[in-house]
Parts: structure tokens; C-alpha cells; sequence
DNA sequence: GTGCTTAGTTATCAACCGATCACTTAATGG
DNA sequence: CCATTAAGTGATCGGTTGATAACTAAGCAC
């Protein structure tokens, strides 16, 4: 396979794994199983682990600011910027893991490496906000609070407990006011060997993965 | 020293060493050196870093849902609840570690044992907001939104750019209304070490393979 | 068919981490 | 004085993990 692309397959599988596992949590091994190569050869590609997840994280904020850029630029919708945005955002989500990496990447602020880079790529978005959006620093505040929370939502898994809970539906419908459903069918189906400790794998109650 | 007040200790600067390192990234090494024990006396107070995490994050949540119930309780304020109980959340920031601690838990839901844990201490929350703070579920959303960037901000250390940036000041002002000062003062002093991996420093050159 | 580049692998290492076990030291009580 | 218990340490081990080095196999120009 043509390395470019083989490196695309790389960093595809790598966001979904360091979006369950986090930074520390997932593994080089993970990464190559997941791509189908040999754990060399990622670190041979990328340098390090640390390399390979700041590329991570940098391919998904490519990824969200593409997507918002081309809200603003559609000028078909009668829809205010502000809730195509949000729905722009949450339909990131199909992506699997990339919403995740960026959460991780979040609290990792202490790193010397990973740190500066995570604070400029949130810095880069509230940029876009105040300057492409035409947001006021209050509305921009609380686009972001609301994203902080989705992330939040979908970091815990809530959505595995929907259905069990008055207070969890509840919670879950308002801060995902449309897109619940495409949220529950597209989260990550739980990681095989869970995140630290390999215990079993049951399959929980059947939410098929057809989207 | 008597052992349960050896406890309290440990678990103070267990929460510091998780704040800063995340679950996974902290080890049980650390946490000792911490609190002048040996790294073998952690692991037979708690069996497992595991359950060590979980009694930090219960301790947290322990703390915060005192805080929030002490400004319920309180009728000699005549500011709006809501306000005094972000200032109270803002105040815990103080208690270092505390709320990365738990944010850190939050990206764990897809841990079979630390996810179940972190969901419910999140319910904890939302459930005091709308029955004991009399939070429509709006409120209580805006509410939680709120102190999730908080926690993003904390977790990303942005307030070490406070001053570098006039975008991260506009930013950090209108997440922390009053209390900026506060957040800047008491904000972790940047650990020793990389916050990840102990190789920080020279090596690391990272070029990822000149092929 | 030889030499060169691209794309990968196998084998292995040094370091680290959590956990276990045996041992020690100090106070307490009769 | 001695037994018991509480508090805590040193030594060490098995399993991982990221990284390194050496090797290989396919394609291809000439």
C-alpha cells in the first residue's frame, strides 16, 4: 500500500483509539492492530507516540474547522449561524473518536508538548467564532460551554445509561435538542477490553450500530 | 501518624498528582513520593491505584455537593442562587486538583469500572440542581455547560497564556466573571516533570523516519 | 540480473509500573 | 518482660510499553 494512504489509515484508526483510551491510556500495539501493521512501523512513521497524537489532534481540528467554515459560507440557510454550528458540531460525532481525542487533548494542558498546542487549537476556534461567526465574546462563551458539555456527555458515555434514568433522558434531550438519536447510534460501541482493565465484554443491551 | 489521618494525606495529594496527570498517566509512585510514604504502603491502603482514583473522585464529588449544599442552605445572600453557586464551584478551584481530578474521570465512561462511577457522580449533580437548587432543566444545562468550560479552561491550563493573547484574555474574563484573579493564583505551579512522559528534556527529537 | 528505493517485519531492549511478600519498628497492655 | 497489634519499608517480580536495530520483500529502471 501506498505509504500516504497507509499513514491516512493510521491516523484514522489512531483518533478512535486514543478517543477511548486517552493519550496515556492507548497504546502504540492498539493503533497498529488497529491499522493492521506492526507497532514499529507506526512509530517509524510518526516518530513517536506523542507526534502521532499532536497529528491526531491537529487532523481534527482541521476537520472542525472545515466543517464550521462551510456553514458560514452557506448562505442558503434561513437557519441562525449559531445552531448550524451546533448541529455542524454534533454531527462530528459520525466520526468516531475525533470529538473524544480533542476532550483528551483538553486535559492535558500540563504537558510541555502537548499543552501549547491543545491551548492554541482552542484558541483557534474561538478565534473563528469572534471573527468568522460575527459572535459577541458572550455568545461565543456560550457556544463553547455548550460544546464543553456535549464532549463531556459523550467522554462519559451517558448515553449507555439512556433509557434507565428520568434525570439522564432529561439531561441528554436538552443538551442534545435534535440529534440524540444520531448521538446513541453512533457512539462508540464500548471498547472490547475497556479502557484500563481487560474484564469482559459483555454486549450490554442491543443498540444495533446501523445508523 | 495515625493511619487514617495517613489516609486523608494521601488522598490530598492523590487528588493533586491525578489533577495533573490523569488517571492513567499517574502512577502510584508518585502519589507516595507525594506523601512520604512508600509507593508499597499506597497499594495496601487501597488494594489498587484503581480504587484509590475512585475515593478521590468520591471525595470530590463529596466535596463539591457540600459546597453547593452550604449555598443552598444559605438565606442571608440575596444574590440569585445560581450565581452563588458558581462561585462557590469557582472557589473549589482553590482545593487543587479537585475539579481535574474529576473532569478526569469524565473521559473515562468507557472504563467498565471508573465509567459507571462518573456518570452517577454527574447525575449527583444535575439531580441537586433541579430538585434541591430548583433548576428548570434548562438552568441546570446552562448551568453545567458553564462549568464545563470552566474545567476545559482549567484542564488546559490556558491561564498560563492569561496576558500573551488579547483573544485568551477576552476568553478566560468572560468565563471567570470575578474570579480570575483567583483561577490565576491558585493554578497548579506546572509539574516538575513532563506531564506524561519522564523523558522530558533533551531527547525526543521526533523525526519521524527520513526514509 | 543488478542496484536502488519504498514499504514493511521480526526480534529485542531498557525502563517503568503496579502489585506481592517478607520483614521491621514502635507503641500498647498485662 | 513479653506478646500483640498497628504502621510502614525494602526487595523484587511479572507484565507492559515505546523505541531501536537489523533484516526482508516487492517493484522498477537500465
Amino acid at each position: 500500500m501506498r505509504a500516504e494512504d497507509r499513514r491516512e489509515l493510521v491516523l484514522a484508526e489512531a483518533t478512535r483509539i486514543f478517543g477511548s483510551y486517552g493519550y496515556v491510556g492507548a497504546t502504540t500495539h492498539q493503533v497498529a492492530e488497529a491499522a493492521g501493521v506492526s507497532q514499529p512501523y507506526i512509530v517509524k512513521m510518526f516518530g513517536t507516540k506523542e507526534n502521532l497524537f499532536l497529528e491526531v489532534l491537529g487532523r481534527a481540528l482541521d476537520c472542525l474547522m472545515t466543517a464550521f467554515r462551510a456553514e458560514v459560507a452557506d448562505e442558503t440557510s434561513t437557519q441562525p449561524l449559531g445552531a448550524r454550528l451546533g448541529l455542524a458540531y454534533v454531527n462530528l460525532v459520525s466520526q468516531t473518536g475525533m470529538l473524544l481525542s480533542l476532550m483528551h487533548g483538553f486535559v492535558l494542558g500540563a504537558d510541555p508538548c502537548i499543552g501549547p498546542v491543545a491551548r492554541a487549537g482552542f484558541m483557534t476556534v474561538y478565534r473563528f467564532l469572534r471573527e468568522e461567526g460575527g459572535f459577541s465574546p458572550e455568545e461565543s462563551h456560550a457556544f463553547l460551554a455548550d460544546g464543553m458539555l456535549m464532549n463531556t456527555m459523550i467522554g462519559l458515555r451517558m448515553t449507555d445509561d439512556y433509557g434507565t434514568d428520568a434525570s439522564v433522558d432529561e439531561l441528554l434531550t436538552t443538551t442534545f435538542p435534535n440529534k440524540l438519536e444520531l448521538i446513541r447510534s453512533k457512539a462508540d460501541p464500548a471498547p472490547s477490553g475497556g479502557a484500563t482493565s481487560p474484564a469482559a465484554g459483555a454486549p450490554a443491551d442491543g443498540t444495533p450500530d446501523t445508523a
